[in-house]
DNA sequence: GTAATAGTGTCTTTAAGACACTATGTA
DNA sequence: TACATAGTGTCTTAAAGACACTATTAC
């Protein structure tokens, strides 16, 4: 018997199927540091352990929807959900990952700023924003709290959490995903703030700059920051889909 | 109900679920052209149309297990598959993509030399290699017989074959997939020929010369290629995982 | 020698890094 | 005025593109 005629005899009801999930890293940059939410297991497995916020894909839902649909649970967006990054990451399929059954889990990441991720978690005891701290060639990042210690993760969500970061350095220089981070009006240094914490390094003022501004990304707006005790800073706005 | 509390009191089989296919590109370059090996398909749905094989994951099986199976059934390889890139690519998973029941479908693609796929296919009046053709700003890729002429291809397979070949050219840069598609020995005329089918534009030959050298990813045997009526290039072979 | 391709030297162009400088707001 | 940060001019460095040149093999 062919693969293919294996697949028009197939008879879904007739083969256990594994169940299907999405798997959402809800991430932003704050404080010089890529922070993610996660919530608190409150029942076994992993009790007590931080988890992905995630949920399973219905039986006529598109993965993208099921994403957007937890992402609008989560953080607690309209269906608008406009500027912010959503993406398919990867799909985490080992047999033995969710000890409870199989579940096969799409990851995606989507990137929001910083103050929509503080208003989900706010008052809210099983949620938090963790620090994500991947060590050079781990396989596995870790999620820091506020005092530097690391949370127990549950699941696979850790290879799930350096997944994301890496993709997110990688697509940093030619995808415009740093504007979704931020607020609608930035100054450069807010920018380049940005772009240090994802890739962990410092980067040269000038150099960045004029990257920048050549992109085409980005557009002054004329206006000046709320000044403190120097001199305010441009303000910049996203031109959507404009460069490049 | 939270989402926690309902994954807690998720029960199996008491919603549908979805199967879960892995589908795969298998693929190689030859006569300037990214080719890539096609099923034709025999019965209903899309009935003489040209699919990536794939099959069903099996209920403990891993989806690189389950890739690697495909892989090894359709390449006829066994299971040491040494030096062939396995990538996962991209989940598909929209509601209508098979017509008969819903299929959340997996995508990989493997990287293999000409050779390999060209013994796949002798002899089967059902299998094909097909020359790709995306053209730019395009959401699903075209595959050409050997005439030029555009093959039908079945589901969303024309998108699963575009996401492919720009993932391969994202990748071709900074990861060794190039060398995947060459017999062990290989001269540098060829490998920029591997390159240039790839990125569909031409390359120029001292620079791309320097890079390769100055990578560390490949190494001069001291060995030269069967002359013809010219001076023979030398042979390099791919230094495994000691570059970079 | 010729033909044909392998392989290189070197100039130009482009972009990034380094670093010091000037500019401009508040107090 | 001092202070602190915004923003820039310019030199150096690294790498890619252009293009012509030399090298080596078969015949």
């Amino acid at each position: 018997m062919t693969e293919e005629e294996f697949l028009e005899a197939y008879d879904p009801a007739r083969f256990p199927h594994p169940s299907v999930a999405v798997d959402l890293v809800l991430a932003t940059v704050a404080a010089g540091r890529v922070m993610v939410l996660l919530q608190r297991r409150s029942a076994h497995p992993f009790q007590h352990a931080w988890a992905l916020p995630g949920s399973f894909v219905g039986i006529e839902e598109s993965l993208d929807a099921a994403a957007a649909r937890v992402l609008a649970e989560k953080a607690g967006l309209g269906a608008g959900a406009e500027g912010v990054w959503l993406e398919q990451l990867y799909t985490f399929g080992a047999p033995g990952r969710d000890p409870r059954t199989r579940v096969i889990a799409v990851a995606y990441f989507a990137l929001l700023p910083a103050a929509v991720l503080d208003r989900a978690v706010a008052g809210r005891d099983d949620l938090a924003l963790a620090g994500l701290d991947l060590p050079v060639g781990a396989a596995a990042a870790r999620a820091l709290d506020g005092a530097g210690q690391a949370l127990p993760l549950a699941f696979d969500h850790g290879e799930i959490l350096a997944q994301a970061l890496l993709r997110l350095r990688g697509k940093l220089d030619y995808a415009p995903v740093a504007f979704s981070l931020l607020p609608a009006r930035f100054t450069l240094r807010e920018l380049q703030d940005v772009h240090e914490a994802i890739l962990g390094q410092a980067l040269n003022k000038p150099a960045f700059r004029r990257r920048m501004i050549d992109q085409g990304w980005i557009e002054g707006t004329g206006l000046r920051e709320a000044a403190g005790a120097f001199r305010p800073a441009e303000l910049y706005t996203f031109r959507m889909g404009k460069g490049e």
